[in-house]
Order: C-alpha cells, then sequence, then structure tokens
RNA sequence: UGGGGCGUCGCCAAGUCAGGCAAGGCACCGGUCUUUGGAUCCGGUAUUCGCAGGUUCGAAUCCUGCCGCCCCAGCCA
C-alpha cells in the first residue's frame, strides 16, 4: 500500500481505509460526502484539499458527495459568495448531484427536532444574558455551574420557544439550549446553545426566521437528512464530535446516522489559510482583490495561472492525515510545473534586455528560423518562424564580464548558442558611463545555423534571445510570494511579514509568435518561466502575462547558497504570557499516589508487593492503582504457585494491562487463577515461552483453562527439530538475494528469516530457531 | 474536573489495532541525457521511529514513565 497515487496506486490515507472498510463490512452500501462551505468568503488552497478529500472519495467508491452551503448565521453570508464558492468546485474538476444544498433547507425539521427536544426534557430556554452563560460555563479545569433556569417546566419552554420563533422577543434575550452537562469534562457538551435570535434578513430564507441554529445543531442533522454515512471535518471540530453524536442520539432518524471523522487542514509554507485574516488583505487593499494571483484563495491559484490538476495532483501529494502539519512550497511547485511542461508550448521572451550587435551579419538581411513550440521529450508537435537579424536582446543575466567558475553563458571572447539559431562570440563590450555593459558586439558563425556548428565543435551554453526589430513588448507580473516568511504572523501581526516584492511589473519583449497566445493559456517562456495570460487583463493580440513559477534552477540556486546565507528564521516566539489555565493536568502516578494515599489498604499493598514479594517499586506503583487489579494479581500469585510472583508482576503489567479494557478487571474473559496457572506452566517449563504468548492470546480473547488451551492446540508438543531445519532451508533458498544481503552486514533481516521460519514452526524454541538460522545464514 | 488529539528523514507521509526487511513523494546530492543549467532516466541519502526504562529470540508497533506541540471556556463555523 502507499500513500501516493503515482502510477496505478490509489492513494489511501486514514478515512479512504475506514471507508473502505465500511463498504466491505457492509454497514454502508454506498458512500455519502459533503463539503459543506459557509458562504461567507472565497474557497482556498485549505478549501481545494477537503474538496478533493470528499468528492475524491465519492468518486472513486462510486458514492455521492453533496455541495451544502452552511448558511446558519445570516450577518456574514452573502450569495455573492455562494456563486463564487461553486464556480471554484467546478473548476477544479467536480460535480455535485442535483441541486446545491443549504442548512437553512433544513431550517423547518431543525425547528420540529428542537421541539421534540424540548417534550422529552432535553431543552430548555435561557433568557439569561450572555455574561451570565458564559461565566456559568465553567473553565477547561472547573466544572460549570446549572443555569437557574434549567428545570423550566416543559410547558414553559415549549411556550418561550414558540415566542423566540414568533419574534416576540429581541436579539439576545434568550436562547434554546441542550440540556446535557454543566460538568461535563467536554467544554462542549455543557449545555450547549442550540438556538439564537437574531432579527436578521437570511440570504435565502429571507424573513421566514429571527431565529438561527448554531453550527453543531445544524450540522449533524443536515448530514443525516442527506444521508451523509462520512462527515469529514478538520481537526479543530475533534471535540464537537462528541455533541454530534448526542444531537443525532438524541432525535428521532430514520436511516442510518453519520458518523464524523476529523483531519489535519492544510497549512503551506508563506501562505495564510484563514478566511477573516484574508478579507483583510482585500479590503485594506494588500492585493487587488479575492482573486490577485498571489492569493492563496482559489481563484487567486486559478488567476495567477495554477491548473486543476496541478492543484488536485499537490492535494493528492500531500495526503491525508491527522498530525498537525505545514507543507513546503517546492510541493506545489513541482505539480505545477510537472502539469505545464507538458500543456505550456514554449516561446523566447527577454525580461531584462542587453542589446547584442552581430557585427559580420549581412546588413538588412533577416532570416527566418524553426522554432519547435515543445522540447523533444513533449510528445506534441508545431512549431513557428523566428525572425532573425543582426540586433538582438538577449537577457542581461546571461552575460558576465568576469564569469564565475562554472558559469557557460557569454563572457568576452566565449562562445554561446542563441536557442533555435546561431553560434556567436562575444568580441566587445561596450560600457555606459557607469560602467555598466550596454551592448555586446558578438560575430556569428555562419555554418552554425539551427545551433550545431558545421565542424561539430561543442557548444555547452544555450541562451535565449529576440530580434530587436522584431521584439514584442508585453506586459510581464512577476510573482512572488505574498509573505517572505514561511510562517506569517507566527508571533505578531501577519500584516508585518507581506513580502514588499510580491509583484514587479515589467515590460518585457517577446517574439512576434506571442500575440497569438490566447487569454486565459499558458506559455513557457524558455528558461525563464511558466507564465499565463491572464484572462481578464489581457487583450485581443496583447497578452498580460502573470508568471505561474519559474522554471527549476540548480545554476542560481548554487550560487545563491554560496553567497547568502540562510534567511534568518524569525526569532522563537517571545513566550507570549503564560497561561495559567495551562497548568499541568495529574499523570497516572500521581492519579496512584492519590488513590493509596486515600486507601490504606491500597498503600500496604504498595508496601507488602515490594518487601515481601521483592517486586520493584515502579511495578508495585501500576499494580497498586486500584483494589481490583491488587486482588487480581494477589489470585495469580497464589494460582501460579512456585512461580516467583515477580514473574506474575511481569505477565499482569505486560500482557494483563494490554487487554484491560475500560471496563478493568471485570471486563477480561478470564481470571486470576486461569492467570497463575498459566505463568506456572511456562515458569515450570512445560510449555515454551512462545506457546504461553498464545495461550494468553486465546485466554485473553475467549477466556478458558490455560492448560485446556494448551492441548486443544498441540502448544506443548516439541517441536521437530528435522522440521525446523527444513524451513529455514526452504526460507534460505526462496530468499537467496537476502541471505546475501544479511551476510553483508544487514543484520535486520534476520527478523524478516524468523518470521518465516516461525510461522512454519509452531511451538519452537525461538533461541534454537535462531541460532540454527544464524549458522545456516554464515 | 479537565478533556480531546498529535509526534516516523529538511518537508509531507505509509507502517502502530494484529511485534518479524523503516514504503512512497517533495527537497537535496551524484551520474545519464540534453540546442531550456528545464524535463527525462539511473543511483544515493533514517542502524532508527519525541525521550527513557521494561516485556520479548525479536519492538516504530506491546507495558510503564517522562517530554513536546495542537484544539476546546463565541449568542462564529
Amino acid at each position: 500500500m502507499s500513500a501516493s497515487r503515482d502510477g496505478d496506486n490509489v492513494a489511501t490515507d486514514f478515512v479512504r481505509t475506514i471507508v473502505r472498510g465500511d463498504i466491505d463490512s457492509g454497514a454502508h452500501e454506498t458512500v455519502v460526502t459533503r463539503f459543506p462551505p459557509e458562504p461567507n468568503g472565497f474557497l482556498h488552497i485549505g478549501h481545494a484539499k477537503a474538496i478533493c478529500l470528499n468528492f475524491g472519495i465519492a468518486e472513486e467508491f462510486g458514492g455521492r458527495c453533496n455541495l451544502r452551503f452552511d448558511d446558519t448565521n445570516p450577518e456574514t453570508e452573502d450569495p455573492r459568495y455562494v456563486a463564487a464558492i461553486k464556480e471554484d468546485i467546478r473548476w477544479l474538476g467536480f460535480d455535485w448531484e442535483g441541486d446545491a444544498r443549504h442548512a437553512s433547507d433544513y431550517f423547518d425539521q431543525l425547528h420540529d427536532w428542537a421541539l421534540e427536544l424540548i417534550r422529552a426534557g432535553k431543552a430548555y430556554v435561557d433568557d439569561q444574558t450572555e455574561d451570565a452563560i458564559r461565566e456559568q460555563r465553567g473553565t477547561v479545569t472547573e466544572p460549570g455551574e446549572n443555569s437557574p433556569h434549567r428545570d423550566r417546566a416543559v410547558e414553559e419552554n415549549l411556550e418561550l420557544f414558540q415566542k423566540m420563533r414568533a419574534g416576540g422577543f429581541p436579539d439576545g434575550a434568550m436562547v434554546l439550549r441542550a440540556k446535557i452537562d454543566m460538568a461535563h469534562p467536554n467544554m462542549k457538551m455543557r449545555d450547549p446553545l442550540m438556538y439564537r435570535i437574531r432579527h436578521a434578513p437570511h440570504y435565502r430564507r429571507d424573513h421566514d426566521w429571527c431565529i438561527y441554529p448554531f453550527y453543531d445543531w445544524a450540522h449533524g442533522q443536515s448530514d443525516a437528512i442527506e444521508g451523509v454515512t462520512h462527515s469529514l471535518c478538520t481537526l479543530e471540530f475533534e471535540n464537537n464530535r462528541e455533541l454530534y453524536d448526542w444531537y443525532v442520539d438524541n432525535i428521532e432518524l430514520a436511516g442510518s446516522r453519520p458518523r464524523q471523522y476529523e483531519f489535519a487542514r492544510l497549512n503551506v509554507d508563506y501562505m495564510i489559510t484563514s478566511k477573516r485574516k484574508l478579507l483583510r488583505l482585500v479590503e485594506g487593499g494588500q492585493v487587488t482583490g479575492w482573486d490577485d494571483p498571489r492569493m492563496p484563495t482559489i481563484a487567486g491559484l486559478r488567476r495567477r495561472g495554477v491548473t486543476p490538476t496541478a492543484l488536485r495532483r499537490f492535494c493528492d501529494l500531500v495526503g491525508v492525515a491527522k498530525a498537525d502539519s505545514r507543507v513546503d512550497l517546492s510541493m506545489l511547485d513541482y505539480a505545477v510545473r510537472d502539469d505545464l511542461n507538458h500543456k505550456a508550448p514554449r516561446m523566447l521572451a527577454v525580461i531584462d534586455p542587453l542589446r547584442v550587435v552581430i557585427t559580420n551579419w549581412p546588413e538588412g538581411e533577416v532570416d527566418h528560423l524553426d522554432a519547435e513550440y515543445w522540447p523533444h521529450d513533449v510528445p506534441k508537435d508545431g512549431s513557428r518562424k523566428v525572425p532573425f537579424d543582426g540586433t538582438l536582446l538577449i537577457e542581461r543575466d546571461d552575460f558576465m564580464e568576469e564569469p564565475d567558475k562554472g558559469f557557460f553563458r557569454l563572457s568576452p571572447g566565449s562562445e554561446v548558442r542563441l536557442r533555435y539559431g546561431y553560434v556567436i562570440r562575444c568580441d566587445e563590450v561596450v560600457k555606459d558611463d557607469e560602467g555598466e555593459a550596454k551592448e555586446l558586439r558578438c560575430s556569428y558563425d555562419p555554418d552554425s545555423r539551427g545551433g550545431s556548428p558545421a565542424d561539430g565543435r561543442r557548444i555547452k551554453g544555450t541562451i535565449h534571445w529576440i530580434s530587436a526589430a522584431h521584439a514584442v513588448p508585453v506586459e510581464t507580473r512577476l510573482y512572488d510570494r505574498l509573505f517572505r516568511v514561511p510562517h506569517p504572523g507566527l508571533d505578531h501581526d501577519y500584516l508585518e511579514d507581506l513580502n514588499p516584492d510580491s509583484l514587479t511589473q515589467v515590460n518585457a519583449f517577446a517574439e512576434p509568435a506571442i500575440a497569438e497566445v490566447e487569454p486565459g493559456s499558458h506559455v513557457q517562456f524558455e528558461r525563464v518561466g511558466y507564465f499565463f495570460a491572464d484572462p481578464n487583463d489581457s487583450a485581443l493580440g496583447a497578452p498580460v502575462f502573470n508568471r505561474v513559477t519559474t522554471l527549476r534552477d540548480t545554476w542560481t540556486r548554487t550560487r545563491e547558497e554560496q553567497s547568502a546565507p540562510a534567511e534568518p528564521e524569525p526569532a522563537p516566539s517571545a513566550t507570549a504570557g503564560e497561561d495559567v489555565r495551562k497548568r499541568k493536568k495529574r499523570s497516572p502516578v500521581e492519579l496512584r499516589a492519590e488513590a493509596r494515599a486515600a486507601d490504606e489498604a491500597l498503600s500496604a499493598s504498595f508496601e507488602r508487593l515490594q518487601t515481601a514479594l521483592g517486586i520493584e517499586e515502579a511495578t508495585a506503583d501500576v499494580l497498586t492503582g486500584t483494589r481490583e487489579l491488587v486482588e487480581f494479581f494477589d489470585g495469580a500469585v497464589v494460582a501460579a504457585e512456585s512461580a516467583p510472583p515477580t514473574e506474575v508482576a511481569k505477565w499482569t503489567v505486560n500482557q494483563v494491562l494490554r487487554v484491560i479494557g475500560d471496563d478493568g478487571v471485570a471486563g477480561l474473559a478470564f481470571d486470576a487463577a486461569a492467570l497463575g496457572r498459566l505463568v506456572s506452566m511456562t515458569h515450570g517449563g512445560d510449555i515454551s515461552g512462545e506457546a504461553a504468548k498464545k495461550t494468553f492470546a486465546i485466554l485473553a480473547s475467549s477466556g478458558g483453562d490455560p492448560a485446556a488451551i494448551v492441548a486443544e492446540h498441540g502448544l506443548d508438543v516439541e517441536a521437530d527439530m528435522d522440521a525446523v531445519d527444513a524451513a529455514i532451508d526452504a526460507a534460505i533458498a526462496a530468499n537467496p538475494d537476502k541471505a546475501e544481503q544479511f551476510r553483508g552486514g544487514q543484520q535486520g533481516l534476520i527478523g524478516f528469516f524468523m518470521g518465516q521460519v516461525m510461522r512454519e514452526a509452531a511451538g519452537a524454541d525461538p533461541r534454537q530457531v535462531q541460532e540454527r538460522l544464524r549458522a545456516k545464514l554464515s
């Protein structure tokens, strides 16, 4: 299994594993997911990941993914965002079945369910102030306290809620709350709010409602209504899952219930993905809009020239997991270049020109050279003519008067190839008053038309160029990252991290064919980068180019690394004021110590285990956290007869604790005596350690008597060493390469061979097996 | 009365439930090829999985302890 999607491999991640399992087990016949944006801003690259996940899973498993607008807050939402969101999803290449859904479609059903909860005594109207409710909620380490209205009569609740809904109260006067537990360790479960009063028109329901449901009350139920099977959201909703389940479990539901799963949101270096912060950039004019090509929005990336394929590929490369992470920008660059390499025809353009005069070029003559649109490794055809004459423009960077070591472009006396053209030699540098080169006087090799000298001499460097007389000026916008640090706003205002050079507008000079580039299409300016003809600002025959990304450049990179030290990381956060609420929670050791302090019998056991039974303090500590465990242990010691208590302690800590569940000792499938007898058998040499482990596994899953289990499974029969030898020979014969690697020092492979042999020779003593294995392998 | 998560190479990430060869990708470093210092192709890069003990023939995986990071106290989603 692989997490990548290269070749025929399909992405696997924990979400897909769960979905696969649910389908294989028959828990669900088909998978239904949903993408639930709130229409209060534009979608960004983080949403792209969620879209790829939700729609991608539906696609792969032959299911369905709904687009559902989570429009429960009329004050921030706007239909213009609805249109933009739909456009972005479609552009990414996904579609939803039927119409888009809306949480606001379910307001009536939600209201009915709320009534149901009130009637069941599970919800109540609270008319306290917002502050009072906040204070009563307690803190993260202190329980909350009940609202004085918590036990309001059902009839009164019904009446009040009806009046809320009818508009009888002003904004904020009261709320409907679920009656759960104000002392719940999960803050989300402390009588969460279900409805608030907002006399605000909803963009779809207009004035139908003046009470609006909160996210938690709307989301799970909307999932249920739509038959969603797997409700995927980001990690910050993990705490909400318990409430999600509570709501779904406490209402009358027709179909099967949805389950929520959480994955890590996407963070990319040099980007921010907070809708609030993005909105501030738009409103503050730091960017030209939501679709500014520097924005991490889908609209911005699209305008920049990133393709849907590249963005989806990027999301695949990133993967889906639960660890908070931050992705290197090079991953996005890679995805973009990998796609555009096959989609962008090549053209010649000079960004920062330096004049070159070909002194031996026949006066007034123009040569029209063939130039392929695609490099040899892209299987596409097509070419155009490029005019060549005596006055050219080349890139200033491609000339060095005093060349660095390894520089193989143009310098005085050296030769270079002009792409698709001729080989030229630099004979003279003409300088301006400041000593800057302003013109190069060169001679060309007439026998090198097309680029290959007739005499077969090798020319290492190739540079791009433009005929000055035929040069077409084109506006190019050289975009760079919007922020200059990998993690903007880490410990200060993110606006301070804005990159002042995120956009450089230059007038470049391109070959005549440039005029034919259609707005909204891509080109590669050879040796410069990938560009996208801006669909809004390009005029017919006068394209404006956005630089999507540069080409990978190993030359300037190595030079930069030599000269400039790496950009200093922003200073590690200056420890924002110590948070008293984050006091350390008590550890298991502390908890056990407390338990013993409160229970004399427990503390007596703690002493007894150490002094009378010779058990180490740390082990004794673990064993004496609860009475049940000590009793279990003591029982096992008795049944173990001659086996020492220390041995029983090992088994208890390492094996029993492993299989013990939430029910504790009581939930075990076997009793102390069984464990004791097993320890006795293995200690007495009746069965091997390997057999003891197998016996314990059976004991743990289905209980029984150890001796009977041993007999039934034949775990006491001595392994036939001849068979072991045969198994070893077979394993070595089947893996000659690995045997060779082992001999070469790959010690880890002993585990591989052991695994092979032990599977064949069950019951054999691993020590003996390994001894023989090593002998045969050497 | 705290609770819920997460730590595997510079980055992303399989593997952890069920102990037996530390996947893959990005980046990087070599080499190949090349009329883009692009692309391609080949090869290299973790004796070690946050740390420390323990169990085991064998531990990323099981047990114990410790450390670090994220989330939750909106009438936002």
